[in-house]
RNA sequence: GAUCUCGUAGCUCAGCUGGUAGAGCACUUGACUUUUAAUCAAGGUGUCCUGGGUUCGAAUCCCAGCGGGAUCACCA
């Protein structure tokens, strides 16, 4: 039921605070009046809120040299009335600035409503107003709009927490709750700076990374979030169904398929932002939905892909944060490039003591044994190693590292090593003790690309439930040819959450999963 | 999914071994023409998450449920 101006307002059945029965009467009150507590027509903005306090200027006197004549408009987020004269902050999509609101200014005849009675009680703290006035700066120096013309914009039927900030910037009274602030991520940016300021910086290390593939001839390009075959990945899928067709359709867990069937086509290097889907457990490092950057390359390997990796990363931290020296939590990741390069069994040796380079099935499974690390009779080789190194030696990579040369068994879509047998050419790119970045040279070779794929199946018939399926138009895309390529993916999410220190991954996604609220009727 | 933990006013929180609800800010009324966590005077806000139970009496104890967080499992 929708809330309209008029005579409905109130919704049965709603329970409404005090303070929100008082918002509806003082809408009442703004209609009896003539005022549109909801107006349609534009309001002409002229600067905003940073803008006018960074170029302030001024002579020697004091006396303000420009901003004269400026228009602003958002929401007004504090109050101090002192009779005839006030002052209040106006928050703006670039921040605050002080506004001194005079009676006889704003209402210079006899009628002194627009003061007394519009702004002083019926105007609210989060509703939206438009200013026109001239630049000052107050006798305690605060740089403040002196307003001649004041407009509600927007009315505001619910109060927004007031958060408060002293002279020494503590925060008293912060809207901190994370159930309220992720349901409600609108309040949460409207009164929390450092929120937005994050969504900001992660927009920013997109925008780097898209200008740095497009710089370097990268090509953006979209494919198929729904897919009849959920492939180039190991994940639980999410099912839909296509009405029309009457078929099954997966939410994509990757688009790796897809970017090498256009590279097979003819494109020399393509990249998507992916948002891909797995139906999987979520946690601070989880969510159902999430971003991940692929590219390929063509007539590129995975050396050339490290190069790449490392140049872009820099990048990145710099046009994010201005340097590349981090801070995370209480460590500081050097983005510099190049990176440290460690094979995988080295990682291990490095961690355990262990070779593990020769070792078979059993031989491991001894190993994990040992090193209490459970397994079960699903896990070949491949699986065995990755758990050895996910529990030993993973997280203690915390400046960035590749790690290098994954067993076979557990790369289905790599091509195997030029020289290093048993092994393929992949790297992980681990920082923080968390892998950010996994690129392959890829299988190009049609016959062993069906091999491994058949290798998956008796993964999956031995119970492994991560195997792939067999994508039969895939294998038949690598049979008209694939240039040798290389590529990579690149946790967006994750990689937000190292450039903006965030340690989870609802800071720095909008609206992160939650259970569905309930709502009464 | 398992374990632990939390849920009290618009926000942040207090509320003891059970005795019938509190503070600051916000809000309402009033004063104040350069304040800034404005100040001063006055006012009282509530499904104590929900439903059961124990009890003369439950925000408090017990059980179940709902929602969040943390840890674990799965995964990136």
């Amino acid at each position: 039921m929708f809330f309209s101006t008029g005579n409905k307002l109130t919704i049965p059945n709603m329970h409404l605070s005090e303070q929100e029965i008082i918002r509806r009467e003082k809408l009442e009150k703004l209609l009896a009046l003539g005022i549109d507590p909801y107006p349609p027509e534009a309001f002409p903005v002229s600067i905003h809120a940073a803008h006018l306090k960074e170029f302030f200027e001024e002579d020697a006197e004091g006396k303000p040299l420009n901003f004269q004549e400026v228009s602003l408009a958002g929401r007004l987020m504090s109050f101090r009335v002192m009779g005839k004269a006030s002052f209040a902050e106006l928050q703006d999509s670039s921040g605050r600035i002080q506004l001194y609101i005079s009676r006889d200014d704003i209402a210079p005849g006899e009628d002194k409503t627009l003061y007394n009675e519009v702004f002083k009680k019926l105007l609210d703290l989060g509703d939206f107003i438009g200013v026109q006035g001239y630049a000052f700066r107050t006798q305690v120096g605060e740089i403040t709009v002196h307003v001649t013309g004041l407009k509600l914009l927007a009315k505001s039927l619910r109060p927004l927490p007031v958060v408060k900030r002293d002279e020494e910037g503590h925060i008293f009274d912060a809207f901190t709750d994370t159930e309220e602030r992720y349901r409600m991520r609108y309040v949460d940016l409207a009164v929390n700076p450092h929120v937005k300021e994050t969504f900001i910086k992660r927009t920013k290390m997109v925008s780097a990374i898209r200008r740095f593939l497009n710089e370097r001839g990268g090509l953006e390009v979209d494919t198929p979030v729904l897919q009849s075959i959920p492939g180039g990945a190991a994940a639980r899928p999410f099912i839909t169904h296509h009405n029309a067709l009457d078929v099954p359709f997966y939410l994509r867990i990757a688009n790796e398929l897809y970017l090498k069937r256009l590279i097979v086509g003819g494109f020399d290097w393509v990249y998507e932002f992916s948002r891909n889907f797995r139906n999987e457990g979520m946690d601070r490092t989880h969510n159902p939905e999430f971003t991940i950057l692929e590219f390929y390359v063509a007539y590129k390997d995975y050396f050339w892909m490290m190069d790449t990796t490392e140049a872009l990363l820099e990048q990145a931290a710099m046009e994010t944060c201005g340097t590349t020296d981090v801070q995370v939590g209480d460590k500081i990741i050097n983005f510099k490039a190049p990176y440290r390069r460690v094979s995988i069994y080295d990682a291990i040796k490095e961690h355990t003591g262990e070779d593990v380079s020769g070792m078979d099935e059993a031989a491991l499974r001894t190993l994990c044994k040992k090193l209490h690390i459970e397994t079960d009779d699903s896990m070949g080789r491949g699986k065995l190693i990755d758990e050895i190194f996910g529990e030993t030696a993973e997280r203690h990579f915390i400046q960035p590292t590749f790690i290098t040369d994954y067993p076979v068994e557990m790369s289905p879509l790599t091509k195997k090593h030029r020289d290093k047998p048993g092994l393929v050419e992949r790297f992980e790119l681990m920082i923080n003790g968390k892998e950010v970045a996994n690129a392959y040279t890829e299988l190009n070779d049609p016959i062993d690309q069906r091999e491994r794929f058949e290798e998956q199946v008796k993964l999956m018939e031995r119970g492994d439930d991560e195997a792939m399926f067999i994508d039969h138009d895939f294998l038949r895309a690598l049979e008209y040819g694939m240039p040798p390529t290389s590529g990579i993916g690149i946790g967006i999410d994750r990689l937000a959450m190292l450039l903006c220190n965030q340690h989870t991954i609802q800071e720095v996604l909008f609206f992160p999963q939650m259970r569905p609220e309930k709502f009464e009727e």
